[in-house]
DNA sequence: GATGAATGAGGATTCATTCAT
DNA sequence: CATGAATGAATCCTCATTCAT
């Protein structure tokens, strides 16, 4: 699990002793399973103390305050999911459009699955922290991304306005992907999902 | 206020004499306008009850709790919201693709606009309770409007799953028309968003 | 059902209407209904006028708050449960000793089991109102009857004080029968418990 | 206090420091203190913290609710009441039966008058918890010191199921002495009372 | 570094009872 | 006689956070 907590830990001595972060980690991870198994409205401080093994008080040294451990696990699982997602888009740079967008809502759809809980299911249970973390960042990942990616390309296109382009296609892209995944299409093989998304977005980008 | 609370209110007491409805309205109301101002954490059934003029105890006498309300105040806004949208696109419903479809986001955009606060910003800030009210009602108000529309069109249609091409257009265009009300983009008025968002639909819809 | 609320009718007209007559019993049936199937605890007036198909108006017209409705009830069993004893009771008075306490046993299980819910279940789980009505008023039913009948038979006797004898009989009888009915006696037959517990009596009783 | 809620305190933290169990204490002293003087309806349990001198807070850190404080109050003194009885009884196990039971309803007589309230008056003003914890538990500490005792007399006896006759003694002189101690018997000295009750058991036990 | 006892403001909910219609 | 809307004091309980040890 990455650092985190980063303001405290910076004007403590350096080496963070592994015991810490393992503490530190122990501490996120009870969070996560009490979300995962009580839901948002079940975890409380003290519970996500006894699970991990500590007292709050050694919790309140590691953190500040509850939505911080929060945001400390949707801030860590959702800068893994867009490394695995960036690492995997950059195989794909070389192909052509007609390639690269199947292959680029497949590999959506795999880390969504992937990281289901913090990135789906959890938003939908908690207020939000701030503005969307989740659902923000994994949105706009592909953004810069596929920007360069598109640059490469444009003569083959047929828009004007890359920027709104983009913003059309993020948008379609991952809410259609993640209401594939959390409702269902009984009649749909995610092979047709993926052929059909991706055809309306070539379609639309291309002469 | 429309009578609401109906269906659900067999644990409490079905409105009977006139008063009875002013008083559950204006429950419903003051719970909307602490919503607006003060923010769901705010939301105490004590404040409903002193907003809206009534002890406590009245208001546990037209709802059995403090999510009914909410739920009570979102069933209503959607139900009005869907009902001036459907109306509205029925209006349409002789037009050709090319003008149906940038109409109907525009019409969507209006209502999402009037009913912005239930509709966009509430969701945001409180945990569901149960399914999606808001948007999953929302979102799919135009579906069945929509197939009907479609079937008359089909031979003017290159897709062949008319189902699947709705779920896909339903994401694309509410989730699209939510960002740009709800994030913006700086540089793109409402009508370049309308034609792109609309020129998407209508090449991945059209021969 | 006995005449209850006798403070409130007695001022009024005489003739109580039937249809009166008819409402008062149904709410006490009613209380009784929900104090068997849910208990003390969820016996709310509401509740008890809901079941009574009255309004909670009309339930406050005959009795003047809820305890007096659960004092009707009890008052109204017992007052039969006593009748029903004595009556009972007065058909042995001619027999010896010897038959009388093992008849009366025998009565007495008989009329616990006919009205065991008010006489031993709701006892337990009720606040004592006042002083127990239930247990201090069938446990003294025998009291006058057989001080009348031990008086006849004083010459076989072997006690010197008939009211304490009395006293401490009372007790026991009924103490034991409550707990034979309540928690049972695995391996002991009624015939058996009868035969001995009017042993215990008899031997006590005669020289 | 002796250490009461041990094994119940599962979900709540067990004393681990000094401090906690002086707390623990006088948080249920306090729930004593206000049953005895004000009665179980005005049992609160702000009342209890604030008689106590701690926060709410602090009152549910040791509790999970309020019935448990009670039964912590109950288990505790029905405990003591059962060892204080049984060490007295064991006393008495050389001498013989016309000797051992006016001791024993004497002890027992003497014990109830120690644990008065939490033995007699409590079990009157408050809805059971579960099963009749006090009444049940002592009404039966006797049993298996008695069943001893009377085993190493069985020459002497004439009854033949000794588990029958200890049921029904122990209803019999319990109920009696409870009787008595509650509601007396105005023309009888305590001495006449068990040497009749005595009296009884022994007529009824020997030959 | 660690502990866990203590805090207490605050919130949801209940229910007997009244009274205007 | 009947209705049922309205009352509101009162109660139980939660939980993030602090701080003395």
């Amino acid at each position: 699990m990455a650092r985190v907590a980063k303001e405290k830990s910076a004007d403590r001595k350096r080496p963070l002793q592994e015991r810490a972060q393992v503490t530190l980690d122990s501490i996120v991870e009870s969070a996560e399973r009490i979300l995962q198994t009580k839901g948002y409205a079940s975890l409380t401080t003290n519970h996500i103390a006894e699970v991990a093994g500590v007292s709050i008080g050694t919790l309140y040294h590691y953190f500040p305050n509850k939505d911080m451990i929060v945001q400390a696990l949707i801030e860590d699982r959702v800068t893994r999911a867009s490394a695995q997602l960036r690492s995997r888009l950059l195989d794909l740079m070389g192909e052509p459009i007609a390639v690269m967008f199947p292959a680029m809502i497949r590999e959506l759809l795999s880390v969504y699955r992937e990281y289901e809980f913090v990135l789906l299911r959890l938003p939908n249970e908690m207020p939000r922290l701030e503005d969307q973390q989740s659902r923000l960042t994994t949105e706009h990942f592909t953004f810069s991304t596929n920007l360069n990616y598109l640059k490469q390309h444009t003569t083959e296109l047929s828009v004007e306005d890359l920027e709104l382009a983009l913003f059309l296609m993020d948008n379609a892209i991952t809410s259609n992907c993640i209401q594939f995944l959390t409702r269902g299409l009984p009649e749909t093989s995610e092979a047709s999902f993926v052929d059909e998304l991706s055809g309306m977005m070539v379609r639309y980008l291309t002469k």
